[in-house]
DNA sequence: CATGAATGAGCATTCATTCAT
DNA sequence: TATGAATGAATGCTCATTCAT
């Protein structure tokens, strides 16, 4: 497997810094290349082309991601606490990686709809989260019944990612786990019972 | 009216329909020249760059998407009456130009930060009637008084911009302006008294 | 005949400062009609083209030049001091001028081969009187019978041209027509009988 | 040995080439690489841009050009015999070259201010040689102790350009070292005592 | 005579990808 | 595996000139 190689990961994290620090337009592949201290041909003994570092490297860190999401909400017994817990842990990961809350939120979205399309693949993980919590709110009987799966999902991502959007347009400035607990209400109050 | 400067808008239109067509990255000033009936020089009569034609057409069609909403909901009286008709107009609008809602939803953030910085700018007249809408709801006891102004309009702008997104990344294949009730119930209940 | 219509000179004299001022290259037709407070296709009433505007220029500059130059040396007898008269009235014309030196000497010689050719067509007014002189001074046995006039003319004009040349390149900061006496000197002893 | 960048001189003498068989404006970048039988992008990898193809054309002509002239007068001990060797150099230099010849007449004096005031600072190079000679002169008694070595510098220089240029304006066409004997004589008297 | 809106040909430069070593 | 020199397609913008009014 191409992820277990070093050189897979170093150029992955390579593109993560050369994205943040030059926008997404500006990282050549040789860029890339010389971030990671190898030379630009090597770069196509890992990957297909550009934009498969790209896929990658969203793959991978969204992989990352998940898990550790699932790790935190595992042991939650109620909607309400997996639904903080994930939102706080979401927070929390892309404030201690500045680079990477810049490049998920504000560069990757610079690619074109093909791309844009498979790192939405590559985000159902995250949506299967979500509609597991809501799942897990109807059963418990915290969320109505008639609640659209659907709806509330997007609701729910739509505003967190909104609000780190925010955040990463405020140039990182203001406190984004401090929010965790307003938002949580705020989603609450929108799945609940009325 | 505008019939004083037919020519910008007949470029502007045709910009849409280039970029909807052939994406962000394809719109050549030429054919955007092309499709507008005039030759590639008359542009730059009418805008300084290719990236003013981008901006000018963001603001001109955000111009008119702004002040239809706000005669909607200018004659209701209860936020949620206001936020119904903001919800229903927003999807009916894009629902009725799917050449503007694929422009405004995907290609448009292709663009680099700066650009994206302006669209932004651009922004603020929409989320300024989100902002009086909750304070309308404050006002009346809708919402509580304690509900966080700028939390809740990332929650109604996050909530409705990702489940547009996701219409269009469906081809605009539901009926988008028929979940304008389930959005609103969301919505409100988020901000509702608990 | 077209020189006497106000707007010709007017045109010209436009386009002496306007390519003074911005440079050959960018030194439009659109600019040189605003200067002259006329429309952009009024200058094609007058002019066949840009290079004509040009040609034009140089003809009626160089006609005047020519004409002053000649009144200074008509009522000399000897060919020292007609040369005397030549070099100080060149020098001191063009440091009354700064606009025409600039255009003359720098801005001017960027043109193609075609209009540089055209352009020595009419340099050859001055250059007779050069050769006229040459003949004086043989006539008079100030020069030496056998000097070569084409030669004579050659470094005439090419070390007050490249003296002019030179004071321009330095922004036109030392004082020109005080170096007339040398320069005369110089020259006079090259022609001279050894 | 420049063996190590043959690729370096390829681009500029595909320049000479290009420039003199098409002029200065239309030597377009990709023809400069079609001759030298390169990549257009390959140009880049040699060159910052356009510009710098010219600079350094000049740059590397005029470097070979000085010490070949350097290398014939080192060996002389009066100044009129140093004069003579740098005319007749010069001239049969050029004679042997027509294209470099044509490029440096006519070609590259269409640049734009910048570029020329960059010429100029290579031009030094050339001179300081006319300096040193004309010092040469003075300390033989041959030149007049109070000769102004600027203007018998530019006299020098003025006059041998002047004469290559009339020789390139006439199509090469005329035996220009032939006239270096006459061309001689004539600075020599110009600086000598009379 | 005068206007000025409209035209459209022309070109330097970048960068993802390849391949001989 | 690893290198990095070489490739070549692709495009926004300017400005001299025209012509309907």
């Amino acid at each position: 497997m191409k992820q277990k190689r070093p050189k897979y990961l170093q150029i992955i994290d390579a593109a993560v810094i050369v994205i943040a620090e030059n926008g997404y337009h500006h990282a050549q592949v040789s860029k890339i290349a010389k971030q990671a201290g190898v030379a630009d041909g090597t770069i196509y003994l890992y990957f297909k082309n550009k934009e498969d570092i790209l896929i990658s490297l969203f793959q991978e860190k969204m992989g990352v991601f998940i898990e550790k999401i699932q790790q935190e909400i595992a042991g939650k017994d109620t909607a309400a606490e997996k639904l903080y817990m994930l939102i706080e842990k979401h927070f929390s990961l892309l404030a201690e990686d500045h680079h990477l809350a810049v490049v998920t939120q504000l560069e990757l979205r610079q690619s074109n709809k093909e791309l844009r399309l498979r790192i939405n693949e590559i985000l159902k993980g995250y949506l299967n989260i979500l509609d597991s919590i809501i799942q897990t709110g109807k059963d418990t009987s915290e969320f109505s019944e008639d609640l659209d799966a659907r709806l509330a999902r997007q609701m729910i991502f739509g505003t967190i990612d909104e609000t780190v959007t925010t955040w990463v347009m405020n140039d990182l400035k203001f406190d984004l786990p401090a929010l965790a607990g307003n938002v949580h209400k705020l989603l609450i109050n929108g799945c609940g019972r009325v």
